[in-house]
DNA sequence: ACAACATTCAACCATACGGTTGACAATTGA
DNA sequence: TCAATTGTCAACCGTATGGTTGAATGTTGT
């Protein structure tokens, strides 16, 4: 069994901070530039047509939902994702599904659906 | 091929309200209470130590993020899961982490680590 | 030493959010 | 018919959000 750095020293993924991240679309283009390679907040910043200081505060939002970490070299941030928060966010839709199908495997079995439309 | 109703007339689900209103733990238990069968609003409303107006708003916002579909039929309003925005946030969230986990094994395959631990 | 650079900070703005209250509308059962 | 039930609507409140601007912080190269 494998223990993955990221693993370690990661407070439980508060989903609530997670989802409100994902919730932006700007946010979310950043989490997809991230997932590819590790980037500087001014890299982050430069394919939107806003402040350099709103893009910052998408990074901060990032930041405390989890997904990213950042290092300080000198004058520049460099940001990586971390994936746990998606993951975690992920199973927490896995298990929403689970419910649902189960629900609709009962439903068949039960009578033929197809209620009223 | 079984059609269901739910995967008609559906608009592209927009994942800025699908994460929205998971971003609320009230409204993700809604989710998780739908996902097992359908509830009136009454219902849905009833865990929560709100008033049902603001309950009902929660309803409002799931079913604007096209995660609920409403029947009302009499006075009682009946509300169901759609799960195609919930499959929409999944797919998005595998492919962010599609992306990142090629980012890893292409670091993997540099320096093969973890020798031993 | 100094100017350019990378980034945050603080203040401000408009709008959205989550909640309350009270009034309203429609349906139901007695 | 009338009261209770189910739920929405509208107005309001405090706070959060996403954005701006301008100043401040620290770093780097010359």
């Amino acid at each position: 069994m494998k223990i993955f750095n990221h693993m370690v020293n990661n407070q439980p993924p508060r989903l609530d901070q997670v989802f409100h991240a994902l919730a932006d679309p700007t946010r979310r283009a950043m989490v997809r530039s991230l997932a590819r390679r590790e980037r500087t907040v001014g890299e982050l910043a430069a394919p939107f047509a806003m402040t350099l200081a709103a893009a910052s505060k998408h990074v901060r939002t990032l930041e405390r939902a989890g997904l990213v970490r950042r290092t300080i070299r000198g004058r520049t941030h460099t940001c990586r994702l971390d994936h746990n928060p998606l993951v975690a966010a992920q199973q927490w839709l896995a298990d929403a599904e689970r419910f649902w199908a189960a629900r609709l495997d009962a439903l068949e079995t039960l009578f033929d659906p197809d209620p009223e439309a």
